[in-house]
DNA sequence: AAATATGATTCGGA
DNA sequence: TCCGAATCATATTT
């Protein structure tokens, strides 16, 4: 193989010199039907052949050029091929591999389904995700994340397209060069267009395993940016003081039994405009740390205290009365918030 | 910078 | 499936 460019260029001179293709010398095997002289004719041009190389080398491209000429040349051509094709082709022959091809396909996929590949802008599963929270929650608090994270999508992508076009020109040049050899060389070298064909094969299985490291690398990275974004605790925000005070006003007035139904939930995430799990971690935080540290709890739990009073008070101003539902045991609790062990936390 | 607060996750139990 | 408990990872305060 490491010699291929010196026969090219011995053999540019030669091929320059208007001969046209080998295929066609193939396809218009005029010269090999005469059957008598065959044999003697191959010999002869076996003979030349081994002895080309005692020669100069300007002789060695007349008789090449010759030996090109030759009406024979086809012919011999061609049996040259079957040979090599019946030795050394047929072993490496029939290993093909396809579970690269299956991996293939699945990082493809993958890499579409997450908008990395496939039509540019406001890869799908982002864009949703990004409409869902902004339609959800207080816009302009996670925009920023979430541009941060179309940002680095956006630059995932872009580094994995460039990349990718990059492999596929460097596949192609190497690919017509190597062909552009293989037929320079098959004018003096026993190369069929098959072998070529071959070639390009391998050669395009080459890049294409190359080709699934960079889309496994890619979904790697994907993998981890995604990850990174929707692991919550990686980009806590606290909750705007008026979620955190309806949260309060209902645990301080609910506090023998600070567990809100389902509709309840559903509600108070309404009213803090977050998500009911939201609710449900925040009532389970609450409840653990206030029972560990009831203390550290009394003055908020005396201010939360004093306003549902307040708020009860006005209610029953007003006149209705309906005894409230929402102010158990807290209308006064002053100095231990009569938080009662009595339902569940203990 | 250290301490504390806080939202989220994990795990075992009922 | 929900809860308590422990823990994580970040945010905020000191």
């Amino acid at each position: 193989m490491d010699d291929q460019p010196r026969l090219m260029h011995a053999h540019a001179a030669v091929g320059m010199s208007g001969h046209p293709g080998l295929s066609q010398h193939i396809q218009d095997n005029t010269g090999a039907t005469d059957g008598d002289g065959r044999k003697q004719d191959i010999g002869d041009i076996l003979q030349q052949i081994m002895t080309i190389t005692d020669q100069s080398l300007d002789e060695a491209q007349a008789r090449k050029h010759a030996l090109n000429c030759h009406r024979m040349k086809p012919a011999l051509f061609n049996v040259l091929c079957d040979v090599k094709e019946k030795t050394v082709l047929s072993i490496r022959g029939a290993q093909e591999e396809e579970s690269p091809d299956a991996q293939l396909m699945r990082l493809d996929n993958m890499l579409l389904a997450e908008g990395v590949s496939g039509p540019e802008k406001g890869g799908g599963a982002a864009a949703a995700a990004a409409a869902a929270a902004a339609s959800a929650g207080v816009g302009a608090d996670n925009a920023t994340e979430h541009s941060d994270y179309r940002a680095k999508l956006t630059q995932i992508r872009q580094i994995y397209h460039t990349e990718l076009e990059k492999y596929e020109q460097a596949c192609n040049e190497f690919t017509t060069h190597v062909m552009n050899l293989l037929r320079e060389q098959s004018r003096t070298r026993p190369i069929s267009p098959k072998e070529i064909e071959r070639m390009v094969n391998i050669i395009h299985r080459k890049f294409s395993s190359i080709q699934m490291q960079l889309k496994q690398s890619t979904c790697e990275a994907f993998m981890i940016l995604r990850s990174r974004f929707l692991d919550a605790r990686r980009k806590r925000r606290n909750f705007n003081k008026q979620a955190t005070e309806i949260l309060n006003e209902y645990f301080y007035s609910h506090l023998s039994n600070p567990y809100p139904s389902e509709e309840a939930k559903e509600e108070l995430a309404k009213k803090c405009s977050i998500t009911m799990s939201q609710v449900s971690n925040w009532f389970g935080n609450k409840r653990i740390r206030y029972k560990k540290n009831i203390g550290k709890f009394q003055e908020e739990a005396n201010i939360y205290a004093a306003r549902t009073a307040v708020s009860a008070a006005s209610v029953s101003a007003h006149g209705s009365q309906t005894n409230s539902p929402s102010t158990p045991n807290s209308a006064g609790g002053y100095p231990s918030p009569c938080y009662q062990p009595d339902r569940r936390i203990q």
